[in-house]
DNA sequence: CAGCCGTCGTAGACGGTGTCTACCTGCGGT
DNA sequence: ACCGCAGGTAGACACCGTCTACGACGGCTG
């Protein structure tokens, strides 16, 4: 996406991108990167300097690629704001399950340090997305709109991650997660319209 | 808690939710443990053939001592079904406050190749409590029992988590899980008996 | 045009880690 | 008295993150 595509420091990521995606964060290593870049095992330090670094700029990028499907998603969706809500945490469940390291990354706040990259507030636009869509559906009796984005979001933050460790299928014995979802949805923002 | 106490498993698993408690899932390592119990760094192996072993003990000790919490905050309380669900909660959301780094592991699946020592079992026995008192809250229209008590389960741990990263409280201006709490339960519940 | 200097990548070293293997040692059963 | 084996020791190996000294190269200044 940057100007220099093609610069080591991209290379780099997006090495680091593939192989959590294909193997899990912990198959990322400085040194590992580096021979997929063809490079020595000492250059990523001039972009990373620890380990950390790398790992916060690989989980950026996850940031980005949630919000730009969501993104994507909504500009088909027709405007009930319920309609669109739906859609936004299919989406989310969606690309939990589908990149399960990355996911798994993206919300390790031991292995990211997260002031560095400013990489917390990357997932502010997402948010700001669901408290938008929130605000709308909200009715007069629920609690405010932020309490309720922020106990919304939790959920399907919870079902995404439960769902992919395997407790909620065993526990609820359920084959897939979509019972789940609704609950969560009917739960926060009132039955379904027809 | 097991015949032997002072055996050397015992007194390994002792060192290893130690540090985990201490400086979390990184800082546990299988001759670090070694280290503190005295023995060769070979030592371990004998009862941990791999590092996931470990740490599988180690999260195992973390779901014991999370289900023993719960069974004893519930002692203390009354009847009452919602109330007992509010205590339930409570719990679970200061223990992944107070002891961060043991909440990581024990959800971290890619660590812990969950099929081992039959882990992801382990919080089995946790969530049949949850599902009976939440077979008991449940009104005529909501969800089937399984449905409701695990999007319940998942909106807890999902403010467990975010909020522990710190999302929770940047976006929602918040500064205690409290109002999130009350949010889910009376969301998946109703709303509160006066 | 010559020379300097900063950027960027190389290469080697260090300590730490998981894992494997060969070994020792002491105790229980025959 | 002996053997066998559970349980701990010790060394090796490959890999890792990190640090440091070093080369190469390109653009600026004189």
């Amino acid at each position: 996406m940057d100007a220099d595509e093609t610069g080591l420091r991209a290379r780099l990521v997006a090495a680091g991108v593939d192989l959590v995606l294909r193997e899990g964060q912990s198959a990322v290593s400085l040194r590992e990167i580096a021979r997929r870049a063809g490079v020595s095992h000492g250059a990523p330090r001039r972009y990373f300097p620890t380990h950390v670094d790398l790992l916060s700029a690989i989980a950026r990028e996850g940031f980005a690629d949630l919000t730009a499907r969501v993104e994507r998603t909504l500009r088909d969706v027709d405007p009930d704001p319920r309609t669109r809500l739906t859609a936004l945490a299919r989406t989310y469940l969606d690309f939990a399950a589908a990149h399960r390291g990355m996911f798994e990354l993206m919300f390790r706040h031991d292995l990211l340090d997260s002031g560095r990259l400013r990489l917390r507030e990357t997932s502010l636009p997402l948010f700001a997305v669901l408290a938008d869509l929130v605000a709308q559906a909200r009715r007069p009796t629920d609690a405010p709109a932020a309490v309720l984005a922020g106990a919304l979001w939790a959920n399907l933050h919870g079902i995404a991650q439960l769902w992919a460790w395997g407790s909620l299928p065993l526990a609820t014995g359920a084959t897939d997660d979509d019972a789940l979802l609704r609950a969560a949805l009917d739960a926060h923002l009132g039955p379904a319209p027809a």
